[in-house]
DNA sequence: CCCTAGATTTACT
DNA sequence: GTAAATCTAGGGC
């Protein structure tokens, strides 16, 4: 499965939190692997978004935000919670990321299971803060490179008809007219 | 099914 | 000091 190329993520945040889904997660722990597929985005921007956390100015957390696409951006939030984001923008944005929200589990299920400490297959991966702990990513892989085959990547994944439906974002209180929450059913 | 409350720490104001 | 790109358990319907 190839590697998605630098280039994927150097076009406008929006457009890419939209080709991102139906992409492949892959995390590798050791010997162990687990993948699931990209069902749910949401994009994030700078100066034209309220509610990005790159919205006033570059800080110690949100740097990454600034920097090279095709890494990540881990943040940690509500005092127990990891999100993930992958950093995506053109070169009209100084900033930019996509928050991945939900992922379909592919491989690695048993380890996943035990991660969360439930079996629930629906509330597995089905937000967030759950896909982080399902695939034990922390700030440790802040600032990662996702287009190396290490620890953390992401591949091509699906090859099939997206039908993406838009939505407001979820869990903020400003700029929610943009509609830059993005699905897709499997 | 829906709703509410509580958890718990970081980083910005 | 306080808000935060959230989750879970528990109660009611």
């Amino acid at each position: 499965m190839n590697i998605l190329p630098r280039e994927f993520y150097l076009q406008d945040t929006i457009l890419v939190a939209k080709n991102l889904l139906g992409k492949k997660i892959v995390r590798k722990i050791g010997n162990q692997k687990i993948s699931g597929i990209i069902t749910e985005t949401e994009a994030y921007r700078h100066m034209d978004d309220p509610a990005s956390h790159a919205y006033k100015r570059m800080t110690e957390r949100n740097k990454a935000m600034f920097e090279d696409v095709g890494r990540a951006y881990v943040y940690f939030t509500y005092g127990m919670h990891y999100c993930f984001n992958v950093v995506a923008k053109n070169s009209e944005f100084d900033a930019g990321a996509v928050l991945i929200r939900a992922i379909e589990p592919k491989e690695g299920l048993e380890i996943i299971k035990k991660n969360r400490k439930i079996s629930d297959f629906r509330n597995l991966t089905n937000g967030p803060a759950k896909l982080t702990q399902a695939l034990q990513i922390s700030k440790e892989h802040y600032g990662i490179d996702l287009t190396k085959n290490g620890e953390l990547f992401i591949t091509e994944g699906i090859v099939k008809q997206k039908r993406i439906t838009s939505n407001p974002r979820v869990g903020i209180k400003e700029a929610t007219e943009k509609m830059w929450n993005f699905r897709i059913k499997i």
